[in-house]
DNA sequence: CTAGTTGCAAATCTTTTGCATTATT
DNA sequence: AATAATGCAAAAGATTTGCAACTAG
């Protein structure tokens, strides 16, 4: 995903592309889910509460979501600016794998809303199990 | 859920059933998802590192999950005590609607998994959205 | 130039730990 | 009685805040 796209997308909303939001969006966009500490390791020029401050204007624009991942919590982009999706989380190598929707997929969650009269807006799985060759070398 | 099977499950392990135990299942088998601060709050009685302690065994043992709640994380007792099922949740008024996995999602998921290889162990889905009240308010 | 953003240092809040005491089996 | 768990107090870690200096538009 490209950094001008990100810059289009935070003047959208009257926002600055200062260097420090540049850097957090760079780093976000060039990895797996990460934990705050590694966001704050990777921005090495940048001031932890920037990051932090970064981090929440993402979130609050809708950019960045957090994952609950094991016993802790880690962040990645959004649908704005990478595809919707979803992930498989190897329990024994932790690799994560991305899956997108299929209508299948889709049609069963918006079913299931709608039988309880909710209108859903936005949906998150996480499948946790085992990858092929972890599964393979048990 | 009745408290004894808790006691049944603990014992199963070599766990005793201590009091703080006790109380800490308490508070979880009869709330909605809550957060770190508002167990430790409802149990009263209990020393803020016991609920910790005693939050990590139950997660140790599978009997406790974190759910990301917005920018906050949430507890609530596993498939081991509740029936499996997901959330639907009320981006309006926050209220939270258990809702039960129907084959058609079940299907879906192992579809998607077995598509990337992947033998799924478990799955966890949320659904955000608006509950009939606050869509009809609108 | 001006408003908004940053870095720094300090405050606050959350979680973990060491150890003497207490409770469970 | 023996071992494991608790409470307390203190440490460590994570996040937030106030404010003077800086920067993007």
């Amino acid at each position: 995903m490209s950094v001008s796209s990100f810059e289009t997308e935070l003047r959208k909303h009257g926002q600055h592309a200062t260097k420090p939001r540049q850097a957090v969006f760079s780093v976000l966009s060039s990895q797996q889910p990460l934990s705050m500490k590694e966001l704050v390791n990777a921005c090495k020029t940048i001031d932890r509460s920037s990051v932090y401050r970064t981090v929440d204007l993402f979130e609050s624009l809708g950019f960045v979501r957090r994952i609950q991942r094991g016993w802790k919590y880690e962040l990645e982009l959004t649908d704005v600016f990478t595809e919707h999706h979803h992930h498989l989380h190897c329990l024994s190598c932790g690799r994560t794998v991305d899956i997108h929707d299929h209508k299948a997929l889709t049609d069963s969650i918006n079913q299931l809303a709608q039988h309880s009269g909710f209108t859903p807006t936005n949906h998150e799985l996480e499948i946790s199990g085992y990858c092929a060759e972890c599964a393979a070398r048990k």
